[in-house]
DNA sequence: GACCGGGTCGGAACATTATATCATCAGGTC
DNA sequence: GACCTGATGATATAATGTTCCGACCCGGTC
């Protein structure tokens, strides 16, 4: 599978992304981000957390959580507002290398769950103009669009 | 006080919408709406339930929620998902007559934690034209902006 | 080696946000 | 009156997220 392949890739180039910055991708959270972008759709936090207790028994709230964090703090996730949920950070296309925050928009589809990430430079623009415009300083942008994918729309 | 009016006005045009619309603005409603109104910033439901508990001693969580789903359905109120909170819709200046769901972002200060709800044209648009461009068909965007608001900034 | 300090994790409890379910009541319709 | 519908009352429960404390490891430093 294709999939894997890239699930690899994606891991060992979070690992590298954190040695550069002297933080350390441990077991625990590696196991966290592998879960997450092993999903097809972004998953819950609690959804992880009856994954994970398979591998560790003792695993709690806490645990999902504080990996979860770290993961968002290093950008190797995002979360989803409006799903209460996470997806793993797809870079693909666009030059950011795993920048702390970089600007993105989500398209989740209503009848299949599937999330997409892009990040359109019009979009980033248009909603930087419009902070400046009323003299807003932008630390960051949540955009989630929701509708129906291109697959289920023509199914 | 001009907010007093203003809210006067609101809740009147509110009343007006529902009517006009088949839909009843009951009493617990109108209390919903007047006190999401009442804030200065988006407020969660259980702020509302607790200010509520003062005038119907029998409020639970249910009560609001209904309410609260309510004035969403008639796009009285919008949910900041972000905060998990409530905020009541703002139509000045654009030209919607309080449609059930309009194009709109909002500007979330992280130090005072007030919120600006505006109607971007050119974001609408840049969105619609990134949607369409994957063949993704838009049923309703949530846009979140968060940093620091004008007045905040200056201070 | 002994000690400290930061970062990570285990684990219990708790807080917050939201929903499910069933009962009740008022108003309209047949 | 019997029946339906929409709104509310009331209890319980689910889903999501946080606080707190203690243990442990590991890299310094004395």
């Amino acid at each position: 599978m294709a999939e894997v392949a890239t699930r690899e890739t994606a891991l060992k180039e979070a690992e590298a992304v954190c040695t550069r910055r002297g933080a350390v991708l441990t077991p625990l959270r590696r196991q966290v981000l592998e879960l997450v972008l092993r999903a097809e759709a972004p998953v819950g936090a609690y959804a992880l957390l009856d994954q994970l207790k398979a591998m560790r028994p003792g695993a709690a709230p806490p645990t999902v959580y504080r990996a979860l964090d770290f993961l968002l703090e290093q950008g190797l996730i995002h979360k989803v507002e409006r799903l209460n949920a996470y997806i793993g950070c797809n870079e693909s296309g666009h030059g950011h290398s795993h920048d702390h925050h970089h600007p993105h928009q989500f398209l989740i589809c209503r009848t299949c769950g599937a999330t997409m990430e892009i990040a359109d430079p019009a979009v980033t623009h248009a909603i930087e103009a419009a902070a400046r415009r009323v003299g807003f300083v932008l630390a960051e942008a949540t955009v989630e669009i929701e509708g129906t994918c291109a697959r289920c729309a023509e199914a």
